[in-house]
DNA sequence: TTGTACGCGTTATCAG
DNA sequence: CTGATAACGCGTACAA
């Protein structure tokens, strides 16, 4: 290999043009550490010298090095994300914010799919925190102890979202989802709906929807009413999984009166379903979903669902962050967002 | 500070536990290099040496510093994905695809929202840079000069998505939204439909649905029709602007007798919309969208709409990426992936 | 098959 | 306000 085509190659795996921060200093004729100065803190350096750093910046196209920085300064501005999946809107909104927010600090997202399983999330968060990233944020707070205590070890702030119901190993963002399932429940009683059924992912993957199916079973069963029956999907779970769980409801009691599905997707193509086969809705079968998707109240009839506010939840996860970074706030915390029941047309 | 505790907020920062490769090497009984050897090419060390460095890694739990070995090797295993947002389900998805190809080759992803701005994009490509990654994903063909030039300038791998119609500065995945107008106004000329809309993304934000306006347009004008009225929304659009852009549909000529919406979710709440004021489609109005979600065929009547290949396109375009960094492909490419028309019910 | 010496590009420290 | 020097943790090249 010719020097100038090894040169060429280097150049282009190094990716920044090979610029590097003596080549500034010796334009600007300062040192390389007055160039980190006006990169870092410019307030710092007199503004002639400033203005002649940027002036070979600009001039040299200078890109600094992250890593090299991390080196040296252990600070990556690198946020992990881990999240079952972004196929899912809750999450792909979720990270949408997250990413917002933290996009206006100057730091980076990564992230990562777990495939809601937690030996997924444990292969995650060892291969990020390679990265020495500044911070966590996890779905929900089910973890292997190997995940745990890496991460504790790290020392890493961790944000874990979704799960209001169960400690958080550091911080947490998250709502109820017991209550979500006790205010379904109490639509339901108050209808004077007694049979019940319950549509939701496998018990083994979807730790979430199994609070939101207790609070839902607990409050009927102290209303005195049998237990509820209760279809499992295995995720991830296409809209159309929806039809699926609604036939497997039927099949069990055809009489049903009441379903809930843990997801508005599920429940909003069971709703087009039932609007097929003629079947009355909320008359025949009460439909309620839970999220609050778009189209929740475009259909006809206009799902009765929980509203939960994922936004605000990415928001609140991504600045908790930010605060433990910034040291204005220290310690473990656990925010719990508030639910809101929305009756409209389907219960 | 005492030492104790300087030297625990240390370890904290450097969140590895402060274990690094020397100290393996030192519990091995081996240098460093056999330490590296095993972690990246196991195969060149014994079987016995190789076990000693296992145990004492696990032991110590031990954790690479990415930033040290990029330093090192000038390879950073990121790629950098740009995207308008996570909010609209398309591009979600195709990050989903290419998030979970490029986990199985131990990339990491690190994303970005342009929110369909240039100069946005242009900062995220201006920052991420500084992340040296392996690999850039942009969406669309659309950029700034000095995004081409930084890009160009770093040697970077770069594919770009989602436009097959024009010429892209590396590599690109995508699919002609020319075509796609100009299937939909096949469709509409083969059903006699004449009086046709058009509602979109504003023609200074969203540049593929004006090409997809364009194929519609030059389609209909060939057949001799008079030049199609055109919406524009402000991006993004959440579903409930497909109301808004029938009502100004409406309100420029009630007898408009077709729309082509340039996402289904637009289409879906203006079809659902429909039916909710008794007009008929498509007997009334005629309505396709694009991008086939979720619920574009289980609404009644069922929409018609363009498929797109979203997971083919993610799965490409980190395919892409991947066999240029392992050298099987070298030089530029562009890749159209096919659409398919849907006819269903509301078309 | 293994070890040694050095460089990667930046920031921290401390002196001036 | 600025500069010299020493880390930061790992991979490469070369030698053994």
């Amino acid at each position: 290999m010719s020097e100038a085509t090894e040169k060429r190659v280097r150049s282009r795996r190094l990716s920044g043009g090979g610029v590097k921060m003596v080549d500034v200093a010796r334009l600007a004729g300062t040192s390389t550490q007055t160039v980190s100065r006006v990169l870092s803190r410019p307030e710092l350096v007199a503004d002639d010298t400033r203005k002649l750093v940027e002036q070979a910046i600009r001039e040299l196209n200078y890109i600094p090095n992250s890593a090299a920085r991390l080196l040296a300064s252990s600070v990556s501005h690198i946020v992990a994300v881990i999240i079952p999946s972004l196929s899912a809107t809750v999450y792909a909104q979720e990270v949408h914010h997250i990413v917002r927010v933290l996009e206006e600090h100057s730091f980076s997202v990564v992230i990562g799919h777990s495939d809601y399983s937690e030996l997924r999330e444990e292969r995650l968060v060892q291969s990020f925190l390679e990265r020495r990233p500044d911070g966590f944020i996890l779905t929900g707070t089910q973890h292997t102890d190997l995940t745990r205590q890496l991460l504790r070890n790290s020392g890493v702030p961790v944000v874990e979202t979704f799960d209001g119901d169960n400690a958080a190993m550091d911080m947490s963002v998250g709502f109820s989802n017991l209550e979500a399932g006790r205010k379904v429940a109490e639509l339901f009683l108050s209808r004077g709906l007694t049979r019940i059924a319950y549509v939701g992912g496998r018990s083994d993957q979807d730790f979430r929807s199994n609070a939101r199916f207790e609070g839902l079973q607990s409050r009927l069963a102290e209303a005195g009413l049998a237990p509820v029956a209760r279809i499992e999907l295995t995720l991830p779970m296409p809209a159309g999984d929806g039809v699926r769980g609604l036939d497997q409801v039927l099949a069990i009691d055809p009489l049903t009166q009441a379903i809930f599905f843990s997801a508005d997707t599920l429940a909003i193509s069971a709703l087009l379903e039932c609007n097929r086969r003629g079947m009355r809705v909320p008359e025949q079968l009460a439909i309620c979903g839970f999220g609050n998707y778009d189209f929740a109240d475009a259909i006809v009839p206009a799902l009765t669902t929980v509203a939960v506010p994922f936004e605000q939840i990415g928001v609140l996860a991504a600045n908790a962050i930010l605060a433990r970074l910034d040291g204005s706030v220290q310690g473990p915390s656990q925010t719990v967002v508030p639910l809101q029941l929305l009756r409209r047309g389907s219960a």
